[in-house]
DNA sequence: ACCCGATACCTTATGTGACAAGGTATCGGG
DNA sequence: CCCGATACCTTGTCACATAAGGTATCGGGT
């Protein structure tokens, strides 16, 4: 026993509640940028950052890796652009597979937000 | 290399989607339902698959493991009841805690909500 | 009398995304 | 000449969800 571990082991507390209502999220607000046109990735860092109102605190150790797991599937590919500089962007568009993807998201989305929306309401009125 | 893997590894498509996409939600839900009044367990998961219509579909070793972690934290108190059978039922109840952290999960949930309407919405818009 | 499905609780092994932390390299200013 | 912003990346750890499997009781149906 060192130092007192300055927290509670399972408990970043808000850090971490955010974090796991937020869980794939990311991947549902990544598609849509890209829905509307192609991005590099530290950009769509910046993207989201604004958009989100914060909300959104997309993270590169998260970005990345999810651009990745996404290109594999198909969903977006990538091109290398020098544009005339010499630090190149790596540039995402999303596929017609994407598409179709994201439209399978956004319904996910809906349902799950409609689904507790009734619940909290139900739950309010019920009072039995 | 036995049986190729009926499905690509990573890609349990929608349930998996599905699955990250509820992540966090399962302690809100709890939260609210035992607001109303206290329940046991395996009443949980019935009330829960009811009042989500099928969209918050918890599972036993789920709730289980949630349920001891919120009691864990103090948010949520057990109690043994026999009510003259013989097959005893694990009450909880909500503790003052747990009614603020409560308070605090609703805020981060619309917040998150908000924020991805707002950027689902604003893209549509942007086109630029 | 017997078995099965529902009721009720539980645990362990596995998967997966988010993140902290750390790395590489370029470029423009002060 | 160095530092912060731009750009990309990876590895290790965490926490939750789930599949799968366990124990035990009870009420019906045959």
């Amino acid at each position: 026993m060192a130092e007192h571990t300055e927290a509670a082991p399972g408990s970043a507390t808000i850090a971490r509640l955010r974090r796991e209502l937020a869980r794939g999220t990311t991947e549902l607000a990544v598609l849509s940028v890209l829905s509307v046109r192609r991005r590099y990735g530290y950009e769509l860092l910046k993207v989201l950052r604004q958009a989100g109102e914060g909300v959104l605190e997309v993270k590169e150790g998260t970005l990345y890796p999810l651009l990745h797991r996404l290109e594999d599937s198909g969903h977006i590919l990538a091109t290398w652009e020098a544009e005339g500089r010499s630090r190149p962007r790596k540039y995402y568009v999303i596929t017609p597979d994407g598409r179709t993807y994201l439209a399978m998201l956004r319904t996910e989305w809906s349902g799950l937000v409609d689904g507790m929306r009734q619940l909290l309401d139900t739950l309010g009125e019920v009072q039995e």
